[in-house]
Parts: structure tokens; C-alpha cells; sequence
DNA sequence: ATTCCACGGGAAAGCATGGACC
DNA sequence: GGTCCATGCTTTCCCGTGGAAT
């Protein structure tokens, strides 16, 4: 108190508003596709069920958070009504998505992991049939078994919100009857955000988050350049610059502050990919990463060097399938003459 | 033209987990 | 407790395919 003067520090008022999950109350800049969204949910409200919806654009352009605050909202106007969000990273296969729906809406006691068959899940859902059932699959793109999506729109009274990066990659992977059951499903694209409404976000996001004048203007632009297009990165990146403004000591954020900080915002989101991989995974990718761009035979032959017990040339094949789902890694070329290159 | 290497689908084996039953 | 069974996940094995190197 006494000596100490609160204005020489920077103080965060609410470090929740500068988090990745957090949702904000009004959706700034994204008012037709909001529209979009409730419109294809809209019979939820008549005791019908809404329509399919595809979420799609790069990351950090609020596909995730739309979907959030499009539902949330519903739920305001629909008393019954359940929502549950699934992130397809975690769980990406079928039982694990089938599994992860039915546990959000009943107390899932009876249903064990492993020996419950799929379809005792699948029926349970069925049953569920009195109240309507809004599920965002959230990079669905990472779903590996497609199965889960067709059970789901299979019921009446489950309407999916599917969020996804690319539109003919995720199409590619779907086979003939679920891509022409969801082709007349509505599609809502996003673009990057420009300079100017990453700025906008930003500026909410002080003004809810920090104290004032803790950040010049100069410097949100600066933060908004280097995440080009990404609100995630973004705020990220604000994040960061606010805490190492409170470890120095400083009541201002500035343009150095920020320039150190921009680098670990944007490894971060690769570190989160890259810590989710088994450990032979995680050596593969390093040895990719020492060599830049790297043939499978010398690759295999680098792994197999460093790990005690290496996994067999089929089982690196699928490993390195995967490393190029997560878009770690880029697989260019075609049978023998392939080469793998790590993306920056 | 032939050989070589890698891909990727599919079948089967091996593993872990949890229930049922004794 | 101990044993057996069902289930799903991972890994390996097998192998047809095809582009690249010789």
C-alpha cells in the first residue's frame, strides 16, 4: 500500500477476458454470420430440429467461439434444450466422440470405456428423444473415423454444429453417402480477420481485462500485425506481453514487450499440437525438424537410431500420416519419390 | 524394362480394461 | 480374490500398387 503506487504497475484487472476459451458477451464484427447460424437453428425453437451446420475457415477467426455464442444464446430461448461440445482432437474416433455426447446429458455410471459396445451408446442416444440436442463437433477434421458423424445425423433430434479448417479436405475424407446426405447442409465461411477488427477485438479485450492506458495504440496495431488474421494468436500474444509487464514491473505494455513475446505465442500453438504425440511421434517430428526436409528410408533409419525399441515401418507410415493430419508436417510426393517436410 | 522403395488398405495379433461369474 | 469373456485400441504382418531410379 503505502509507497507502493498502484498507477506504476501494470495490474490485470481480469485475466479470464485475455484466455483462449473465453467467450465474449456480444460477437463483434461477425453479425451475418451469426445470423446465418441462428437461422439454421432456428426450428430448435418450434420443436423441430435444426440444421446441419458446417463452421468453416482458418484458425483464430472465432469458428469455435461463434458456435459457442450462437448456442449459448439458443439456450436462452429454448428452456429444454441440451448442448455439448466435443473437440475432435480429443476425442477422435467414434467411440470416444459417441461417448463424450451421451456423457454431457445423462450420468453415464453404467456405460464403461472399452466394454460397452458402440451401438449401446448409440441406442442410448435414441432414447433421449424428449428434449432437442445441439452438438458442436469442433475440428472435426481431426475425426479419423467418420462413422460417429453419420450415427449422429442419423438421429432426429441432435443437430450438429461441425467446425473444420478446409472444406474439400474434410469432404474428401467423408465417402459418397454421408457427403451427399450433407451436401444441402448450410456453410458458414469465415474469413481472416483484418488488421482493423483483430484491433477492435483487442481493444475489448484491454478494456475489460487491464488497467488504463496500459497499452498504446501503436502497439494493439503492432499486436494485430503479427498475428495476421488470428485472434487467437492475438490475444495470445497480448496475454504474454500483460504478464511479462507484470514480472518487470512496468505500467505499460510496449512495443518491445511485445516483440519479445510475439515468437512464444506462436510456438505455443504448435507446442500444444507437438505435446500431444506419443514419444515416438515426438522423435520423429524432431528428427524431421533437425533436417527441415527429409526422405522416409533416412528418416526411419534416424528414429530407429535413437529410440531403444523402435515401432515397425508401417506403424512410422501411420505415425507420420498423422504428423500430416495435425499439419505438422507435409508429405510431399507420391509412393518412392516422397520426402517429408516440417511446416513453419 | 527392370528393380527398388514407399504408400496405404485390410486382416490378424496383442494389449488393456472392465463386467460377469464362481 | 481369481478366471473368463467382450470390447476397442494399437501394432504388426501381408501385399497389391505405382512412381522413381537404374
Amino acid at each position: 500500500m503505502a509507497g507502493v503506487s498502484h498507477a506504476t504497475k501494470l495490474v490485470i484487472q481480469d485475466a479470464r477476458v485475455l484466455q483462449d476459451d473465453f467467450i465474449p458477451k456480444e460477437v463483434k464484427h461477425r453479425d451475418p454470420e451469426v445470423n446465418r447460424i441462428s437461422d439454421a437453428l432456428a426450428p430448435i425453437t418450434d420443436g423441430d430440429s435444426g440444421e446441419t451446420t458446417f463452421l468453416l475457415g482458418p484458425t483464430g477467426v472465432g469458428k469455435t467461439c461463434l458456435a459457442q455464442f450462437v448456442t449459448e444464446r439458443l439456450r436462452e430461448q429454448v428452456l429444454d434444450l441440451q448442448t455439448c461440445y466435443v473437440n475432435c482432437w480429443e476425442d477422435y474416433n467414434r467411440y470416444r466422440t459417441l461417448y463424450r455426447v451421451l456423457d454431457a446429458v445423462t450420468s453415464t455410471h453404467d456405460i464403461h470405456r472399452q466394454s460397452t459396445p458402440q451401438d449401446v451408446l448409440l441406442n442410448r442416444l435414441r432414447e433421449l428423444d424428449d428434449a432437442p440436442y445441439v452438438i458442436i463437433l469442433d475440428e472435426v477434421d481431426q475425426l479419423q473415423d467418420t462413422k460417429a458423424l453419420y450415427d449422429l445425423y442419423s438421429i432426429p433430434h441432435i443437430t450438429m454444429v461441425l467446425v473444420a479448417n478446409r472444406e474439400d479436405t474434410l469432404f474428401a475424407g467423408f465417402g459418397d453417402r454421408l457427403r451427399s446426405r450433407l451436401q444441402s447442409s448450410i456453410r458458414v465461411r469465415l474469413a481472416a480477420y483484418n488488421s482493423d477488427a483483430l484491433v477492435a477485438i483487442l481493444r475489448d479485450r484491454v478494456r475489460w481485462g487491464l488497467s488504463d492506458n496500459s497499452i498504446g495504440t501503436g502497439v494493439l496495431d503492432q499486436v494485430a500485425d503479427s498475428a495476421a488474421g488470428d485472434a487467437r494468436v492475438a490475444i495470445g500474444t497480448l496475454r504474454r506481453a500483460a504478464r511479462a509487464a507484470t514480472t518487470a514491473g512496468v505500467d505499460r505494455i510496449t512495443t518491445e514487450l511485445v516483440a519479445d513475446v510475439v515468437p512464444e505465442a506462436k510456438a505455443a500453438i504448435r507446442q500444444k499440437n507437438v505435446a500431444q504425440l506419443t514419444p515416438d511421434q515426438q522423435v520423429l517430428y524432431e528428427v524431421a525438424t533437425e533436417h527441415g526436409e527429409i526422405a522416409p528410408g533416412e528418416l526411419y533409419d534416424e528414429y530407429a537410431h535413437r529410440v531403444s525399441d523402435p515401432k515397425s515401418k508401417r506403424t512410422v507410415r501411420k505415425y507420420m500420416g498423422k504428423l500430416a493430419q495435425y499439419n505438422l508436417v507435409d508429405a510431399v510426393g507420391q509412393k518412392r519419390g516422397r520426402r517429408y517436410h516440417v511446416v513453419e
